[in-house]
Order: C-alpha cells, then structure tokens, then sequence
DNA sequence: GAGTGGTCTAGACCACTGC
DNA sequence: CAGTGGTCTAGACCACTCG
C-alpha cells in the first residue's frame, strides 16, 4: 500500500487542536468548565472515548483540571493550587509559606538586542520593565527584574501591581487577558553586585542563584523574560526529576 | 448504599502495582522487552485496555519504553536516549556533548547523623564515598561527591570505576542490579572552596552552583546521595516548567 | 436522581517492525 | 505475513457532586 500519510496525526490530536484554538480564542475563561465530554463527542462527532484521550493529553499538561462529578476546568492562575507551579523556592525546613510581592519599579523602554530576540519582537518596540522583591515571612529572597511585551501589556502600571492581590501570573490572566502554559528556567551561580545585596540583605558579593525565566503562552508564544536573583542561605531551589 | 471502599484503587492500579512486582523482582531485565499487552492481559485475566492503561502510566513515569511495532521494553540508563535524563547541565552554545567522568577517590566510611537519615540506614552503617570528576570537552565542570550505602554497592572501587564505560547508573544497573527511578535536587549557590575552585580551575570564593541529589529505587528507597558543584560560567543548569 | 468524570470490556482496524 | 503497539468505537457500569 501507498504511504498516504507522512504527516499521519490520530484523531483525538486534531480533536486536540480543535480544543486549544476554542481555548485560544477565549470560548471558555481560566476558571470556567468547559463542555462535558458526552457534548464535545457530539460537537465534534467522535466517541467520548476519542474526546477523553484529547483531554487527557491536555489536563497532564496543566492545560486543563478534571474534577469528576464536576467538570473539567480550565486552568488558572488563580487558582490556589497553581499558586506554586512556577515558583521552585522551599524554605529549609520544609514548610511552605506564600511569599509576599513587593513591586519597587516599573517603567517603559524600548527592547534592546536581547530582548527582541527572546520576546521575538521588533527591535525598538515597546517594553515594560518591572522590578520587585518577593518576601518570605517578611524578609527579601528574591529580586526580580522582569520585561514583558509592550503592545501586550498595555497599561501595566505600579499602581495596577501594588493594587494586586495573589499571583503575577494572576493578574496577566484577568487583567491581560494572557495565559502562561509553560516557561525554560536557566539556573545558574553568580555573586550579588551592591544594589541587589542591599535589597536582599546579604554582603556584596556573595553567592546568588540566577534564574532566568522565558515564559510562554498558547502557541508556544514567549511573553515574558525575566532574570530572579535568589538568596539561596534559608531556601533552595528544588527539582523533581524523573 | 454503603461505601464499601474507601481505599478504592481501580484494576488498572492493581495490575501496575502487579507489573510494578514482576520488574522489582528482576523477571525481566532492563532493556529487556515485557510480554505482550495481550499476553499480560491473558495472564491478569483482564483485558488489553485494562494492562493497557497501567503500562501507560509506567510509561509515563520513565519506567517503560514503547516501540510501535516491536513491544515494550524495561527502561535502562544504559540506553543512549536516557543518558541526559538526570544530568541537566547544558553549555551556553545549547550543543550537547557527553561529558567525561573522571574518578578520582573511592573510601569506605562509616554513616554518619545526615547520612543514615538521608539514606535510611542504620548510624555507623558501612558506607562508600566516591568523589569524581565531570569533563565537558577536555575541561572539569562539575565535582561529585557521592555516598552509596555499602551493602547495597559491595566491591565499588575505584578500579571499578575506572573501567566502566558510560553512565554511573549504568554501572550501577549491570554490575549491582540497582535501577534509579527517580530523584531530588535541591540547588543552591556557593562560594567555592580552596580545593574545589582548584579542581574546576577557578577562582577560589567563586560563586557555585550546589546541587544535592538523593536518589531513589523501586519503593522509594534512596540509594544514593550526592552533592556536585557545578561551574556554570560556560554552561547553565536546564529547568523546564510546565 | 440526573449529570459529570472514571473504569472496564470487546472488537475492529491502522501503523510499524521484522522475518 | 504475523506480531506488536496505537487508535477508535459503543456500551455498560462505578464513583462523585449537587440540588
């Protein structure tokens, strides 16, 4: 027989896609169920068992939660179990405690080399800086420095972070309406130059966790660049590998 | 109506933890294929979809390769495609190399406090240190100090060590039958010592990445413990969040 | 009790491998 | 061509949630 599908995708993938772009294009909001699978095997005529695997494949993702005899939801920043899915930093003693956000700066320039590159964006286009200390029981752990695409972010302000409650990521999602799927984090060791050892409370040159963070949305779309400065003496940076 | 179980585990779970028993007790070797779906099925009496469900799992959690068209087979470190599956260093250029172990000491000890926590054996328990050596392209980058509990790894030398081609994990696979499943890394920056900054060729009091790793078989059991100290000037320690 | 996700089955057919 | 994993279906029943 006659190869006739080089480019063979099964079934429950195309289902798949079909699910993202209505997710994409804002058919059902962070937080909202969407249809049951009996309604999408009949929206899309296929089996439930076809729509249950695309699904599948989505929720081990973190795209979408199932909860049986609810729903399935989509995912959201908001939600309180997503509040540490990005952030990797545990206290020595094991006892996790929300950190507080403290947005020092925030201001507009134009994407140097860099930045373009990374946000994929013009060079020259608009950019939003961000600074912010994040503590633990009120003592600083980590300096963020955070650029975000001007023309997506439009109107971030300091007022609009200091006004926040919850998760960055929260705020993009509500207010932006921009959703973070996934993100590459580059981990390496650096000494603290003088500015950021004052912010942390540590002696000038001492050893700091750089973390920089490229983080992405649907269609693998980078939205954000950032580079934490971590003090690694009462917390570590913690990875699972399996 | 009574709920009658409260620790209800469906078929599908019962048959990996089935599966689960048959690799732990070496019936089939890594890099070995397991039966069939259908023959398993035949000998849990359940049906294809049902072993097929556990094996997906199992797959899932790297501990099964499937091969469309050849059968399934026990993951091993001594295959190629798992080589980098715990070592998360990448030079800056984002070209992989293998890099080259070179041993340099091997001891016996005796466990002290944090070791026989950590590796839940008994205080005093016999232990083996090996301290190594990791070379990208000629230069040291990375350097081991690993514990192992003795019993477990009886007859590590470093002869041993410095025979073996290939992972250390695929040593510890073939020559004492030890499979690493899974493992933690807690990361953290560090001024290198004298000797270290030495070894790595750097400038003593440079900033280090530290990264602990305890190491876990079949049943979580942690069978190793270690601490390296990257370099991570010319390359970075890769994190993909999702 | 109705509706949701979760499990299990049986059978058909497809895609890939190797003899 | 036989044997393997991979897909798809249809239907039954279970576990959980909520009104």
């Amino acid at each position: 027989m006659v190869q006739e599908s080089p480019t063979f995708s099964p079934l429950y993938r195309q289902i798949k896609a079909l699910i993202m772009q209505a997710l994409e294009s804002g058919e059902w909001r962070p937080g909202e169920a969407i249809p049951s699978e009996m309604d999408l095997a009949a929206r899309f005529n296929v089996s439930q068992g076809t729509v249950r695997k695309a699904i599948d494949e989505m929720a081990a993702e973190n795209l979408l939660v199932r909860k049986q005899g609810k729903g399935t939801f989509v995912a959201s920043h908001n939600d309180p179990r997503s509040f540490f899915r990005f952030l990797r930093l545990v206290p020595n003693d094991g006892i996790l405690v929300s950190p507080e956000s403290v947005p020092l700066e925030c201001w507009r320039a134009k994407a140097g080399q860099e930045a373009s590159r990374i946000l994929r964006i013009e060079p020259g286009a608009p950019i939003i800086i961000v600074r912010r200390l994040l503590k633990f029981k009120g003592r600083p752990v980590v300096v963020d420095e955070i650029y975000l695409p001007g023309e997506t972010f439009q109107g971030l302000s300091l007022e609009t972070l200091q006004e926040h409650q919850g998760s960055l990521y929260g705020l993009f999602e509500t207010r932006f309406g921009v959703r973070m799927i996934r993100a590459d984090e580059h981990v390496r060791a650096v000494a603290a130059d003088r500015r950021t050892a004052e912010l942390l409370q540590v002696a000038e040159g001492s050893p700091l966790l750089s973390v920089e963070r490229v983080t992405y949305t649907y269609g693998d779309k980078p939205v954000e660049w950032r580079r934490g400065l971590y003090s690694t003496a009462e917390h570590y940076y913690l990875n699972e590998l399996s």
